[in-house]
DNA sequence: TTGTGATCATACTACCGAGTATGTTGTCAA
DNA sequence: TTGACAACATACTCGGTAGTATGATCACAA
């Protein structure tokens, strides 16, 4: 009865430093987090065992089983981190009072910025995707995943809404908002599926992708073609 | 010694009728493949038991391993299967000789339609690149996959060609046709995620969503825009 | 008619991994 | 100092599944 896995744990308050911030939350749950994701992004949820997880943290299974119910409830709230990354990063960005040409912009650099630098995460979200659309066998589980895509649908929804209003102003040009926020995003996601991190400061490398990925979504969506 | 699975069988030379067409190939192997596409499409590869596929062909694990050494030919047949699918579609359309401009929205159109259409195969295709990326545990195993991809480097190639020929010309505008393809072909592979069959004559349907994301594609690297 | 091989079905093994049950240690509070 | 509980580790169960071994039919060929 008296579980840690409901207990919301305090943290001791007032010990806010050591917190290395590689991966947050509360502490005990954050490492992982940041462990499952590594090993989900390596070899795939299936794949993975809990013993799998535990090894790299230098632990055992009762660790992990400690604060988790189910290998499923870790991925999820892996993914549910991967989602909160994104959703912390753009949602300030939307509440801006840009240009939509411009807002826009400053959305898809900072969602591939995301993408390249927290790929780990973001390859357990993508799992996720197809986790949905294959039969996550048990009724419980399908829910759960359900309500993990309603978060991710509001977040497509946020690039709507900026679409949206740029089609308004004549700046984009589309017949369906909802199948221009799936393209725009599909080439966001798109280097999730082929990049690697590089040694050394690869700094300019990933921009070059930033700007270049950006640059298409713009143009996929930007008015003045005789498309659509 | 004398083994099925490496006799190239001739379906008994002169009985090319009561070829259901539904999924050709040599008789045999042909509905395994076709029952194990629909499998893997609803509940993924590692969910799918020998024995689902088995059952769905109203048969038993022994026919398919009569044909089939492990679980995982079945899987890279199956892939096989979408990726010649796709390639018979698009190489004789890359011999015409059309502008690079039409020559690309027919490419589009062909491929977005041959997502909607052979769904279950699309999936698998999607499902490899995934494993790809995970790490499908024996080495001997890569080195399938990795002749999988080759083939599917091999088809985002038709597409660059296309794109480097068009940039040539000045209807097309990009820095790097490697993403220029990848981000096209991103678009173009999107609604494999979410495109569900309807009942009836949803023949329209189908067709709005071809139009649209050829449109979103050719957009995303049309010449005239001010982007990279 | 016999025997040979293709094409399956049946029955079995072997193992892996999720989940559980329980033991051990440290810490804090009263 | 002594419970009480958090935070793990250890040791076990148990079901599901890949792969195998073997048996049963049937067609066809000699």
């Amino acid at each position: 009865m008296s579980d840690a896995r409901s207990t919301s744990r305090s943290t001791r308050s007032g010990d806010m430093a050591g917190q290395m911030a590689q991966a947050a939350g509360d502490s005990g749950r954050g490492a992982i987090i940041a462990a499952a994701a590594d090993c989900f992004m390596e070899a795939g949820y299936d794949a993975t065992s809990i013993d799998t997880v535990a090894d790299r943290l230098g632990a055992t299974k009762g660790r992990v089983y400690h604060y988790y119910r189910s290998k499923a409830e870790l991925f999820y709230d892996v993914y549910r981190r991967g989602m909160a990354i994104n959703l912390s990063t753009i949602e300030p960005i939307v509440k801006n009072d840009l240009a939509p040409r411009e807002k826009l912009a400053v959305m898809c650099r900072a969602h591939v910025r995301n993408m390249l630098e927290h790929l780990s995460y973001q390859r357990v979200v993508m799992q996720g995707v197809e986790m949905h659309l294959a039969g996550s066998t048990t009724p419980a589980q399908r829910e759960k995943l359900a309500l993990l895509m309603k978060e991710r649908e509001r977040y497509e929804g946020l690039f709507r809404l900026v679409l949206v209003e740029g089609r308004d102003q004549g700046v984009f040009h589309f017949s369906n908002a909802s199948f221009a926020s799936k393209a725009v995003l599909a080439i966001l996601n798109n280097p999730v599926l082929w990049y690697r991190r590089r040694r050394g400061d690869e700094k300019t490398a990933r921009e070059e992708i930033v700007e270049t990925f950006t640059g298409f979504a713009l143009n996929s969506v930007a008015a003045g073609a005789n498309s659509n």
